[in-house]
RNA sequence: GGGUAGGUACCGAAGCGGUCAAACGGGGCAGACUGUAAAUCUGCUGGCUAUGCCUUCAGAGGUUCGAAUCCUCUCCUGCCCA
């Protein structure tokens, strides 16, 4: 059987859609979560809850120490190795999550481009915008006139692309690994006004939750990409006295709302997803059968 | 009751006679996205029959060729004195 995809924003419910598909249907859950992917923030990504890892198998939840940085590549690897374990026993992989990026990397597959260089980054990041630009304008004429020059961080990795793999970047990078795809996938949705109530309130939750907690019991040398998890730099501004619990909770609230609509426009763009909106008043079992309905049974070729 | 500081677009906040439909920030909306992606970045945001027109800067009058900006009164709000 196909993969499932099941995606969508943050908050619209993916997680416990995911665990009855995959009683039905005999599945298991692979994280396509950026952040849940880290052992040790369960509170503030949102992580499925021990029940739910009891019923089914969940892969790729808290497989990452927070010491350890992250990166589409990485994740693709990591998760491309569970897919095809759990198919090779007989299973569906439901890939269940809202990293937009990471999910690409394993429909799609990332282009064969060169890693991050730290070294070679911290150098490029001591020019100033302008000389940056420059910079790119020489090694990669064609790449500067078709990136936003105005996003220092993409004109960046565009240089470094370039500088690393002796050869222009817009050259290497044409077109994704794989065009066709063939695989089930899902974005959820919610009504906007619903979606951003829902993230309200499971925020003022997580505080319930232990949320505090949590980030205080943090180490201090967690990696540079589990640092950026909503939530954790807000609670310990909080914890500094810096401010009030009820800031820290708007605007951990805001921000992940800020982040819902930008996961919403890169779904809206991806192609071979089927949408199914979820309301307040449907029936949980109903949602579900709107989604069996859409996945496509084995076919075969 | 007396004094004083204020009332600007969805919110906060600049502007303090012309170049003001009004800076800037937030929010909202729309968009981009190939090894930092819960990141990073872009555009729009009074209305319209739209290279122009109309209604806005608490309200009503007034001064002026011209007002969000000056004057008068009124209404609200904060602070101080009683």
């Amino acid at each position: 059987m196909l993969p499932l995809y099941l995606v969508g924003a943050t908050g619209t419910g993916k997680s416990s859609i995911a665990l009855s598909i995959a009683k039905n249907i005999g599945g298991e859950i692979v994280n396509s979560d950026a952040f849940q992917l880290y052992k040790g923030i369960e509170i503030v990504t949102a992580s499925p809850e021990q029940i739910a890892l009891d019923q089914i198998k969940h892969h790729l939840y808290g497989a990452l120490e927070l010491q350890e940085d992250c990166n589409a590549a990485r994740y693709s690897e990591m998760a491309n190795h569970q897919i095809k374990d759990i198919s090779d026993r007989g299973k569906t992989p439901i890939i269940v999550g809202g990293s937009g990026l990471y999910i690409k990397s394993l429909t799609h597959g990332l282009s064969n481009l060169p890693p991050a260089d730290h070294e070679l980054r911290e150098d490029l990041n001591k020019m100033s915008h302008e000389e940056l630009i420059s910079r790119l304008e020489k090694c990669d004429p064609v790449g500067a006139s078709q990136i936003n020059l105005k996003n220092r961080r993409y004109v960046t990795r565009a240089i470094e692309i370039s500088i690393l793999a002796n050869r222009p970047m817009s050259e290497i990078k044409n077109e994704w690994e794989n065009r066709n795809p063939k695989f089930n996938g899902i974005v959820l949705q919610r009504p906007r006004q619903e979606l951003y109530d829902r993230i309200n309130l499971r925020v003022e939750q997580m505080v319930k939750d232990g949320l505090i907690n949590e980030i205080n019991s943090l180490p201090e040398n967690i990696s540079d990409t589990a640092k950026k998890a909503i939530g954790i730099q807000e609670t310990r501004l909080y914890l500094e006295g810096k401010i009030s619990q009820a800031e820290c909770i708007d605007s951990i609230q805001q921000s992940s709302r800020n982040y819902a609509k930008r996961q919403m426009t890169w779904f809206k763009r991806e192609k071979g997803f089927q949408n199914v909106c979820l309301e307040k008043k449907d029936d949980p079992n109903l949602a579900i059968e709107k989604i069996a309905d859409l996945i496509i049974l084995p076919d075969n070729e």
